[in-house]
DNA sequence: ACAGAAGTTTAGCCCGTGCTACAATTTGGT
DNA sequence: ACCAAATTGTAGCACGGGCTAAACTTCTGT
């Protein structure tokens, strides 16, 4: 038996999702900020994560050789196919989960502070049921 | 205005909640243990978080720093009275967010999972909604 | 009493993510 | 064309938390 009745396994969960979740993050920000401005400078990514921009471009150098984004020395950064569906995903599961604050009667600021975290450990069907609670309390 | 819509604020707030996480974790943890096998030694948080022991010695380690735990070379581990408020915070938080997804329909493995992560990044606006929800489905 | 098992500590490594300071490149205005 | 500003890159630091290996202490059974 590898699970069972085990106190381990949630904190393993939790520690792999914190690893996952910084990719998380920045693709999401990348496909936003390139639906707004066009292009996504280092120094967008840095001013979204109110971090430094030597912080953002070191991430930017590790996704892109983990293949979800791509760049050039001194030239925008864009998402590869595999970083776009990523995005896609979590924009949706962001979306469902903020939504789903909202829908208890938390406000926007609130709502958007608490999902920004919650989400990267919503499994896939508590995710289902987030959804159907929002939808049908509305 | 120091917040206003800034899309940063949240990212704060994540990494935040992330510096403190293992500090709540852990109190937890040992309050935990305590009130089921009398002591909590080094080997039994190694093996709750599924870690090495060596990792959990560290941890301890800083939080005895922080205040938090009490202990002595070779000697069981206890929590501080700041500890011990943390960890009842941290139990009723966790609890709540845990009874709230089984209320959703979750099974009880995964409300397990998904509460180990979530219940770091609840703020006490959405803890009181999750609460009354949880009470008022049933 | 004492050897071996169990538990704990220490040394030393890795990785991710935060920073400042400084160098290099690109962009924009005159 | 050229200087200055903005942007990007690099060097080098800190800290948390993951690990193995090895030393040390404590407990236990014979
Ligand atoms: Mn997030
Ligand atoms: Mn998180
Ligand atoms: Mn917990
Ligand atoms: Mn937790």
């Amino acid at each position: 038996m590898t699970g069972s009745s085990n106190k381990a396994e949630p904190h393993r969960r939790t520690r792999r999702d914190h690893a996952t979740e910084t990719a998380e993050d920045y693709v999401e920000a990348v496909a936003e900020i390139i639906s707004e401005r066009e292009t996504c400078r280092l120094v967008d990514l840095a001013k979204y994560f109110a971090v430094s921009h030597v912080t953002a471009n070191r991430i930017v150098a590790r996704l892109q050789k983990e293949g979800l984004l791509q760049t050039e020395p001194y030239q925008p950064i864009e998402l590869t196919p595999q970083g776009k569906r990523l995005a896609d995903r979590c924009r949706q599961r962001h979306e469902i989960v903020y939504r789903f604050l909202l829908s208890l009667g938390i406000d926007k600021k609130t709502a958007a502070i608490d999902a920004e975290g919650i989400e990267h450990h919503v499994s896939p069907k508590t995710l289902r049921k987030l959804e159907q609670w929002a939808k049908q309390s509305k």
